[in-house]
DNA sequence: TATTGTTATACTCTATAACTATA
DNA sequence: TATAGTTATAGAGTATAACAATA
């Protein structure tokens, strides 16, 4: 016999399988509309960072994003061959890379981040201002 | 050069990005919790649904969590190896399959259960209990 | 003709080990 | 001796195509 309405009750009350299904329906809407720029979530958090961290290394872009080294070196290689980013030897410690955006790179982002703020009114259209400052804050209270 | 302070500003503003770093920090301590009874959020949540929704088939699973049919084969058919669910054909529709959870599995989600509201609790330490609720009613205006 | 479940398989994402160059 | 970056590779997770059985 199968059941008539799944009660996914119990599931309703964890906070980590709502934040999950949150997050995975704002990604769904994300990919489509920075397919455009070829960005995925992950690109496109590598970059903002570049951009608003100009000379940010590599290790830095990792334990801030949780990311591996072995995984971001691909990512960023593709990135430099896009022309996006530039990639210079670190001045004072000869091991580091230091990243920068190009003029291209700052140019797709200032178009990304609007689409993204924009994406961000739209996913969020049943809250209100002060509700999804509130869910911003309180998502931050778990993981910060 | 590298920057002495990562600014994660921009990042931080979007919904996307919050939920999906909650999520990834609860689901760390899940995984850790979980082990002891060798379940995986996906497994946890498939039990979860089969223990409160008896006679659920397969493919009420895969709308309800989006997985699709050809993931859920290898998870079901593990989970009924180790004798935690049973499947049985259909008695209206000969194609489906019905699930219900053993004794054995009924026991272990009892137990499941109860260390993901303690593991709950603790994740949302810096939360209200109205504060909790909040979150969670937010949230789900976002997938629901 | 459509749907459920299944198999096989490809693709992507994430994780581990080992190496180099530098500190 | 430790760290930043890199390479190669293994493992886990997710996706598509095609099929048998049933509706």
């Amino acid at each position: 016999m199968s059941v008539d309405h799944v009660d996914t009750g119990f599931l309703e009350t964890l906070v980590g399988y709502n934040a999950r299904r949150a997050a995975v329906t704002i990604i769904e809407v994300f990919l489509q509309r920075m397919a455009v720029f070829d960005l995925r979530p992950v690109d496109f958090s590598v970059m903002s960072l570049i951009f608003h961290n100009p000379g940010i290394t590599s290790r830095q872009l990792c334990t801030t994003l949780g990311i591996l080294p072995p995984n971001l070196v691909g990512m960023v290689g593709a990135l430099e061959k896009r022309g996006l980013i530039l990639r210079e030897r670190h001045r004072q410690d000869g091991r580091a890379m230091s990243l920068y955006t190009t003029d291209a790179g700052m140019a797709l982002m200032r178009e990304a981040e609007a689409v993204a703020v924009q994406l961000e009114t739209d996913q969020t259209r049943r809250l209100t201002a002060t509700e999804r400052k509130t869910l911003i804050r309180l998502l931050q209270k778990i993981y910060l």
